[in-house]
DNA sequence: TGCCAAAACAGGAATCGTTATTAGTTGAAC
DNA sequence: GTTCAACTAATAACGATTCCTGTTTTGGCA
């Protein structure tokens, strides 16, 4: 067993939850995918195994995997919310185009927070970093 | 008349669009309020004064003073989009419990977009910090 | 000033991603 | 095997936003 696979059911076990078929239906179709999927193509990769599944499991399934941090949840205005098994802090791109959503390597995000708490009366809980542009396929 | 007015005038002129009275209206209700106001809220203040206006004028009049620059709108998950006047490149901070937005002073994102740049093959359109926390009221 | 075409508007229906509800199913503990 | 809590499928509901249609307003021009 990888250690991912190990590090995935210790974060279950500790939680509380079960990893039950759905759930690792969605951590699969995560796995498999090449990027940054919507609950939508979640759905339809998860559908393809098990027609039964609902989309509303693949979205409660998902809710648990965040909650337990198992996966991270990017969003983007005027588009659906992307999902990713990455949990270390990294910046993504999306393509305003095509909607292709690729990591920006090489960023470092992990004074973000620290950076910013001195200048602020708020207790940070969150800073992400949203970034757009268009891909070079879109470029043309 | 204020340097800020010439300049709103200046790009409706620009811009082949008209400063109607429910744009004006929209522009007041932003400068009036306190902070980063959503669609819902400057629709409330704007049918004060002028009860027979629709939500989804507020929304197309916004979508133009966009276009236009002459306001700049923020993104939050799980929130409806924030408006602001503010046109210069900052950063705000967002209370997960009330929903309160403010700014996060001497935050230097001028070098944001050239920072990233050379790391990806995108053409970087837009970057933004999203930020997220619990304001000093909330955090009783 | 009065007319006309284009732009903008009001009102309400429609859309879309997401969440809530509810009844039924599963599976682990005894 | 029985029991009970957790989970699921199906579908209704939701909130923010956009779209649509008929009406009103606006700016250009005689």
């Amino acid at each position: 067993m990888s250690r991912v696979e190990q590090d995935i059911r210790d974060k279950f076990r500790r939680s509380g939850y079960t990893l039950t078929s759905q759930r690792r239906a969605v951590l699969d179709a995560l796995r498999d995918s090449d990027g940054h999927p919507s609950a939508e193509e979640i759905y339809l990769a998860v559908k393809k195994k098990n027609p039964r599944v609902a989309l509303g499991t693949v979205y409660q399934a998902l809710s648990v995997l965040e909650e337990i941090g198992v996966i991270d949840t990017k969003h983007w205005s005027d588009s659906p919310t992307r999902y990713d098994l990455n949990t270390e802090p990294h910046c993504d791109i999306r393509c305003v185009r095509c909607g292709r959503v690729d990591e920006i390597p090489d960023v470092d995000l992990g004074d973000l927070h620290s950076r910013l708490q001195p200048n602020t009366p708020y207790e940070i809980t969150e800073a992400a970093l949203v970034v757009e542009g268009i891909c070079p396929a879109c470029r043309t």
